[in-house]
RNA sequence: AGAGAGGUGGCCGAGUGGUCGAAGGCGCACGCCUGGAAAGUGUGUAUACGUCAAAAGCGUAUCGAGGGUUCGAAUCCCUUCCUCUCUGCCA
């Protein structure tokens, strides 16, 4: 959500930069714009009337108090007109606000200056590459039969006891996703980030937080009995443990990590491309999550960038990294860098993670602020991205990594597994 | 899940209808005192919105949240969330 004030302030720049998203919002900002000044007119003249109505309340007591019960008695008829204006006034007000703020919540972020227009993903912008395409020849199997080969996944036993896009990891299958997400949280929490266990459901007000409510209500799995909801990534619970909060410039930055499945509905998703691993309702990710001071957010975000870099490397996997353009960002974003990694058996890039900065889009609707060594209260600025998200990965180390006697397992992930080659 | 108690400022804690944004204490900040420190002492110390070019000031709201009664609510009533104690259940 933006702020009113920067709202007044940047309007053209702000349109200008809603436009890379191909949404035209100058309705919308125009009608926030009025409402805004309608509720500081509305504000104002509520203020008046109830600062009359305490006036005459104060009289009254004081009135009764010395025993001029008539002329107290007097006062109270005239307070009932006040009264029932001050409570049209009111429910106006609450009305407009109500308005305002529906409205606000509609307005996705603006994207940074450096994110390019454009309407899909084909439009994003490639910007680094690494890692050579390995030659597997023509043998090469896709990660599905890879995986049914070596015995590591069991789709259709997810199938039967919960349903499609709910697999099965099955012993050396099992025991790579667990390496890998202990590899994970140790590279994150040697970069600094703070290691943490968080609840897999959250409430409305958390969804709402970090931007999946409304926007993205059909996504996620909803527990009705309770009102909760599953979490679609870790970002959630971790950037909401900050929700409403003053924090001391002292504290920042906050860099969290912490390992979640994330539950999604995926609602609409069909086609060869959610064959196997590549689209699943409950996955594995690995999250990292920071609060900054808002001059700190771009090179955090660099940093961020940086350090995923540095778990593909390890990993030797062929991947690439592309600037999302403004029709391919999220509505929460106003930068984001997508880490692709090749999968050589299907011949396609496949996303494994997604690195952004939301500036103070996120911290509006959190009620997260700081105060900066001026003691003057801001919004931070919330960054988050994958670190990593695990099926891809394992997809891609299956296809990337296979021979013909086995898949081999990459150095560093050996002191985890426990084997360096995986045999039928 | 059942019964009871309770939720007040950064923290502790008083306050059961009237000038209460809220006594007192702790903490914190600044000053005095001191050779320096402690002790002592003085002053200050919430958030949001509105008004204002801005600050000051002023106004409004906020005593878990929402609603109601009343001229007037931290205080009374209703709803709801949370915490604690006991009982039950359970990894």
């Amino acid at each position: 959500m933006l702020g009113l004030q920067y709202i007044r302030e940047h309007k053209e720049d702000l349109l200008k930069g809603l436009k890379k998203r191909n949404s035209d919002q100058t309705e919308v900002i125009d009608q926030i714009l009025t409402l805004d000044q309608d509720r500081r007119s509305q504000q104002a003249e509520l203020d008046q009337h109830l600062a009359k109505a305490n006036q005459m309340a104060k009289e009254i007591g004081m009135l009764f108090k010395s025993g001029e019960t008539e002329k107290a008695n007097t006062l109270k008829i005239k307070t009932a007109s006040l009264k029932t204006e001050t409570k049209v006034l009111q429910e106006q007000l609450q009305k407009t606000s109500a308005s305002l703020y529906e409205l606000r919540t509609q307005v996705p972020n603006v994207p940074h200056e450096s994110v390019p227009s454009g309407n899909s993903d084909e439009d994003n912008e490639e910007i680094y590459r690494s890692g050579a395409i390995p030659d597997l020849g023509s043998k090469a199997l896709p990660h599905w039969e890879l995986a049914s080969k070596y015995d590591l996944i069991d789709f259709e036993l997810g199938n039967k006891i919960t349903g499609a896009g709910f697999p099965v990891y099955k012993g050396k299958g099992a025991r790579l996703q667990r390496g890998l997400i202990n590899y994970f949280l140790d590279k994150n929490t040697a970069a600094g980030y703070q290691e943490m266990q968080v609840p897999h459901l959250v409430n409305e007000a958390s969804g709402f937080g970090t931007g999946q409510l409304p926007d993205k209500e059909g996504q996620m799995y909803h527990v009705q009995n309770d009102d909760l909801y599953l979490i679609p990534t870790a970002e959630v619970p971790l950037t909401n443990l900050y929700r409403n909060s003053l924090l001391d410039v002292s504290q920042l930055p906050i860099c969290l990590t912490g390992y979640t499945p994330c539950f999604r509905r995926e609602a609409g998703s069909y086609g060869a491309h959610v064959r196997g691993l590549n689209r699943l309702h409950q996955f594995d990710k690995v999250e990292i999550v920071r609060i900054e001071e808002p001059q700190n957010a771009l090179s955090a975000l660099d940093q961020m960038v940086e350090h995923v870099k540095s778990i593909l490397e390890e990993l030797e996997l062929p991947y690439r990294i592309l600037r999302l353009c403004g029709g391919d960002l999220g509505f929460t974003s106003a930068l984001t860098y997508d880490f692709e990694i090749y999968s050589t058996a299907q011949e396609r890039w496949l996303e494994i993670s997604s690195v952004s900065t939301f500036n103070s889009f996120q911290a509006e609707r959190l009620q997260l602020r700081y105060k900066d060594k001026n003691g003057n209260k801001r919004n931070v600025h919330t960054l988050n991205g994958s670190s990593l998200a695990l099926p891809r990965v394992v997809a891609g180390l299956l296809e990337n990594y296979q021979t013909e006697n086995g898949i081999s397992i990459p150095k560093v992930l050996v002191p985890y597994t426990g084997f360096d080659q995986i045999t039928s």
